[in-house]
DNA sequence: AACTATATTAAACAAATGTTTAAAACACGG
DNA sequence: CCGTGTTTTAAACATTTGTTTAATATAGTT
């Protein structure tokens, strides 16, 4: 079928340098424009390479686009399970997910605008819905919940809810930055304040809603 | 300098349905696929007519996309404002706000992400940061929620961030309803009804989060 | 050194893109 | 019904796009 197969498809894949050079450009050009918003040559001349050259290691740009979008996705959930799958209390957890994820994501402020965009355009996100979901029930997270809810710890809540506000109030307020300043006058080190601050609230809002043994 | 000006250029700007064709067409398929991805000739074919026509009446893609984005925002902001300047309790303005809220995003579930990532291609979105700040601050709702503060009735937190609660709160489950759906089976009915429990969590949660008088 | 498999490049390809041209269709007052 | 201004169209234009080709460079093995 192809004459010349891309290179992944032979044997002895040693981690040339190329690769990972195009992989980390693709990965820097794809998060801050979008699949559509941005071209393989942009990509190529961002890893400082011919376009050949990236069609050569991945065969295409989608192909090269779904291994960096699942690589986010796994990097995104699988933050979420290394703490659901700790031992330590509810209200720990979520505390400690929030910190985390807050911090997490000064780092890569581009990661959840970019993946709930990418999810929106139907196409390119064939996410195997399963996976995901079994990575995190597989914590207990479930059970966990479900017990503090039957002994009156917690509030009667449907589980989806509970993600729902963690991530709303996580990601939204750092996918959101540019809309904010645009209709609030908030330089750039401002915001940054306003996030550390913000990140308070949403402990203290959440834990206190959610959990009836108030600390 | 233009051979060929739009026809907005001349005089009598009678509201043709065909400019309004073109423009319902550019709306629904910008506020779906976003700017990148989508071309002149689907938002031509979308209304029906001709590429050239659309450029006729706009001018160019940019021009047509400009308009509809900056009428999206003042949709946007309209809304929030028009129950701000009300002469409800801080309380009561909350509550109906988030019902609107939730009740305006299940019409237009693509408007927030929309907005959010136009705004992030830092291209196109030449807001003018003051008009929409000056409108919401016309309102009075900074006033009011520093009185409120004063008087102990509300916790001392900063406006952005209460808007930052709000608007997560809101938009981001309407926004990340694709996300959700891949890393949870929550089929499309049933993340309705989710939604709808969901807008009770949030109003309590605010109210009892940022009012110290309960009702 | 010659052979071979892999890496890299410049060039080409067809399709799609935003925009413009020039001509046709339409409306309508004189 | 002719003339004039507006609306609509098909076709063209230059660029850019994703992808492929074929040729060259770079090793490594015998």
């Amino acid at each position: 079928m192809f004459k010349f197969a891309a290179r992944k498809t032979f044997g002895l894949t040693k981690d040339t340098t190329t690769e990972k050079k195009i992989k980390e450009a693709a990965k820097a050009v794809f998060y801050s424009k979008g699949f559509e918003g941005c071209s393989s040559r942009e990509i190529a001349q961002a890893a400082g390479l011919n376009v050949a050259l990236v069609n050569y290691y991945f065969r295409s740009k989608n192909k090269l686009f779904q291994e960096i979008f699942s690589e986010a996705l796994d990097e995104f959930i699988g933050s979420m399970v290394q703490i659901f799958q700790t031992e330590l209390s509810l209200i720990e957890k979520l505390t400690i997910f929030i910190e985390k994820e807050f911090d997490f994501l000064a780092r890569h402020p581009e990661l959840p605008n970019f993946i709930i965009n990418e999810t929106n355009r139907d196409e390119n996100c064939a996410i195997d819905e399963s996976k995901y979901f079994n990575k995190v029930r597989e914590t207990g997270i479930f059970e966990q919940m479900k017990l503090a809810q039957s002994k009156d710890e917690m509030i009667e809540i449907d589980i989806a809810s509970v993600i729902l506000l963690i991530l709303s109030n996580c990601q939204y307020p750092v996918m959101s930055k540019n809309f904010m300043q645009s209709i609030m006058p908030i330089p750039n080190e401002q915001y940054a304040l306003l996030l550390q601050a913000h990140k308070a609230h949403v402990i203290e809002m959440l834990v206190n809603y959610l959990f009836k043994t108030k600390i």
